[in-house]
This record gives structure tokens, sequence and C-alpha cells, in this order.
DNA sequence: AACAAGACCTGCATGC
DNA sequence: TGCATGCAGGTCTTGT
């Protein structure tokens, strides 16, 4: 489910119950999500220090006061939740852990595309998940010359470009759509056939489309905490995606959303406005 | 090397 | 109601 604008929502919603709180138990109820938990995970934690909660792209990275990192990635269906009374685990509730603040921090993920390692937090950059991710698209890496230079003689489709976290990391199929829409890019353009011009037009589209749904995600996390404690699940509006047989938003422009599969997903699009 | 397709796993909506 | 089908926001592996 998380894109990038999710996992920072979340990332936002656990910093205030674990940075700085220690682990004091950790409940590994399962030996694996994605792939199998590091060794004695449950050990490593317990009774260590969370110094502070980093995200890189779709990863959320825990600093242990032991120089090791926690790396947290939700997949598809990946849920973090916070209790604050104990009740009773409840089905695919996979990792518990309680924080000396009075938090109890839940990963809850039903199809188990997700994954939790433990590294070195000096070599976490070079950790096999997180080593061949590309820039951030919100950082001082990532712009025009460097997205028009990865593009360069690409014959993939802009639409699968996007999605490949090794040139832009953090970017999913939803606001994949959401951009190019933004952009009036259609999504089967091959990706080195983009002008210059479109490239640089794409590059702060791609930031803006982010930033609003990680604001949008920011003002959705009290009333969430208030609830039931589940972090990053906001409803958002989106301009194109979900919206198959439904109008184009965009006022000057009177076509209808249309839904077709690249590389086996789905991309919505405007095909009246996106050339 | 570049790209597409398959695989992983469960839940949900839909249609018969 | 039950059952089959297709779909889901990620990403690693396999195949062309």
């Amino acid at each position: 489910m998380p894109e990038l604008p999710e996992v920072e929502t979340v990332r936002r919603g656990l910093e205030p119950a674990m940075a700085g709180f220690v682990i004091t138990q950790a409940d590994i109820r399962r030996p694996d999500l994605r792939w199998p938990f590091p060794a004695n995970m449950a050990a490593r934690l317990s009774g260590k220090k969370v110094e502070r909660l980093r995200r890189r792209s779709k990863y959320i990275l825990a600093d242990l006061d032991s120089r090791e990192t926690l790396i947290i990635h939700l997949g598809m269906s990946g849920r973090m939740l916070i209790e604050t009374i104990q009740t009773a685990p409840e089905k695919h509730d996979h990792v518990i852990l309680d924080m000396s603040g009075g938090a109890r921090i839940i990963f809850n993920d039903a199809r188990r595309f997700g994954a939790m390692d433990l590294c070195d937090t000096d070599s976490v950059e070079q950790h096999k998940m997180l080593a061949s991710l590309g820039p951030e698209p919100l950082g001082n890496h990532f712009d025009a010359d460097y997205l028009f230079a990865r593009f360069k003689n690409r014959k993939m489709p802009i639409k699968s470009a996007l999605l490949d976290q090794r040139i832009i990391a953090g970017l999913g199929n939803i606001y994949v759509c959401e951009a190019l829409w933004r952009a009036k890019i259609a999504p089967q353009t091959l990706a080195g056939d983009l002008s210059e011009q479109t490239v640089s037009e794409l590059v702060p589209i791609i930031r803006t489309v982010l930033q609003d749904a990680i604001k949008a995600g920011g003002s959705s996390l009290k009333d969430y905490r208030q609830t039931n404690g589940e972090l990053g699940y906001f409803q958002h509006s989106f301009a194109v995606y979900g919206r198959e047989n439904s109008p184009c938003q965009r006022p000057d422009c009177d076509g209808e959303i249309q839904r077709f599969a690249q590389s086996g997903r789905s991309t919505f699009h405007c095909p009246t406005c996106q050339q």
C-alpha cells in the first residue's frame, strides 16, 4: 500500500512514540515476513534505545543506541499501529514492540510482502535493500539534469521508468499516475523520447505531488491517533488513480479517465490531455 | 543490458 | 450462500 508519502506519514506518527524511548520488550510472533527475520532479533531490540527514526525511500530506519539500525518496509499491506492500552494480538500482528514511554507499536501485514532487518548503522546505506536506490525525489540530488540523463536512450515507457527505484526512489503506482497526469505526459511515452523541457517540468511536479500527499497525511494523523492508532492510512482523493470512466478534472479538458495495463500494473490516465 | 513477466501472500469485491 | 475469478498501492527473481 504505502508509497513515499504514506511511509513518511507513518514515520512522523511513530516518532513521538519511539524516538528517545527504549524498547522494553520485542515480541516476534513469526520467523519471517518476506524474508526471515535476522538472528536473535528480539534480543537485539530489547533494551535498546531508539535514537531516531529516519526514512529512505519507502523504508523506515530506526537507529538504535547499539549502533544497529532496524530497517522496516511495509510492503503492500503493512500497517503500523500505536496502542496505549494493551490488547490481545490480532490476526497478522507479526511484530510487537513495547516502548518505555508506554506505547505499544504493532506491525501488522496481511500479505507479508513487508520486511524487517537489522544491520550496522554505519553501513545501512550499503544494505542489500537500500544499496541500489536512486535519489530521494524531495532531496537535493534529484533534478532535471539528473533525470534527463537517466532517461536518455531509454526505450522503457515513462510510467515504468518512474517506478524504477534505481532511477528515483519512493514513487509507486499511484503517484506516478498522478504526476504524469499533472505533467500532461502520456504514460506510454518512451522515457528517452521526452524533451529536456518536458523533463524539467516533470521534476517539480513530482515533488509537489509527493509534498501534497505528505501534507494530507500529516493532517490526517491526529484523527487516526484519536481513533484506532493506525498510522498512514488516510483517504486521499486522487485525480486519476482509481477513477476509471470518470471525467478528467482538468478544467479545460473534457476527457475521461481510462485504465490500461503496463508491465502488469494498472495505469490510470486521461488520453485526451496527456500527450 | 534492457525490459517484461512471474513470483511471493492474503483479503476483498464482483459475478455466476 | 458458496465458489471462482480478478484485483490490490512493492520489489526480487527469472526469462526473453
